[in-house]
DNA sequence: TATTCACAGGATTTGGAGAACATCTTTTTT
DNA sequence: AAAAAAGATGTTCTCCAAATCCTGTGAATA
């Protein structure tokens, strides 16, 4: 469904925001070692989601990632998926066909477009807040 | 969402299907020529497919691929899916977890199980014949 | 029965995403 | 100002899906 990298992206952004409502900033190893990630990659996952301002990094002794509070609950995972994966989940061919729309239409369109309207639904009714209830009382999981 | 091989599947399959409504046998070359897909790669699929008995194969001098007519509005699309990417996409977990399940879910897990539902369902429910329909009276396309 | 056509299937190569490594830059602390 | 902590960036390595190659086998037909 989603690249590694998107997965990576939700979970580290997910885990800063759990870590942001208590104050905490937290440093890359940390995110990488709760999201079980390799370190070297999640850098460069974060750098992307620094850069568009989905979270914010902090450089220098005792740096590190953290979002603002008053961001938590209007991130939403259509954000951080169009950051990192850009916009061919909703756009993309069920087949793979360049050139599939209205017009010239593939044998599945409608039938996945349907599908993929409500996956775009879901994703931007979602916010980075509804991920960090679950994961607070213990009802979530980022590992295994 | 699907792999590449399972795209060439389902449109190989729905192009055969097309050619067998007419009573033809189509060669390997011309599948892949009407699907706009590499040769060798195709033969591959089409030999998943044979083996697993969603279409059947003639060797031989004018021989190739073929449906049998009682079957074109039998097989469904899920099978497909099946024979060439197994079931990872109805289980998979969205955010990458090899455990997630409703016994330890991750935080998308049941907002992502209503699409995948939602994406069984249609793939149950959409048949071969279906896909015909439209590339009968060039409403739709395979190519581009 | 020899030839040719066409699929079967094992072995191999290629390309790109994912992962790891090394180095440079910035910021904080002392 | 120097050292330490941490992010930024470029390069390389690895692995698997995607694609190809080559040889084997079966069927038609002359």
């Amino acid at each position: 469904m989603f690249s590694k990298s998107c997965e990576y992206g939700i979970k580290a952004t997910a885990y800063i925001a759990v870590q942001a409502k208590n104050s905490n900033r937290v440093s890359l190893k940390e995110i990488a070692k709760a999201i079980d990630s390799p370190v070297a990659f999640t850098a460069k996952i974060l750098q992307q989601l620094a850069r568009t301002g989905i979270i914010d990094s902090v450089q220098g002794a005792s740096g590190g990632f953290e979002i603002r509070h008053s961001q938590i609950n209007k991130i939403k995972l259509s954000q951080i998926v169009s950051a990192i994966d850009g916009d061919n989940i909703y756009k993309g061919c069920g087949l793979g066909l360049n050139a599939c729309n209205a017009k010239k239409p593939c044998p599945v369109h409608y039938k996945f477009q349907k599908i993929r309207d409500e996956l775009k639904d879901m994703l931007e009714s979602t916010t980075v807040e509804d991920l960090t209830l679950g994961l607070k009382n213990g009802h979530t999981y980022l590992k295994r």
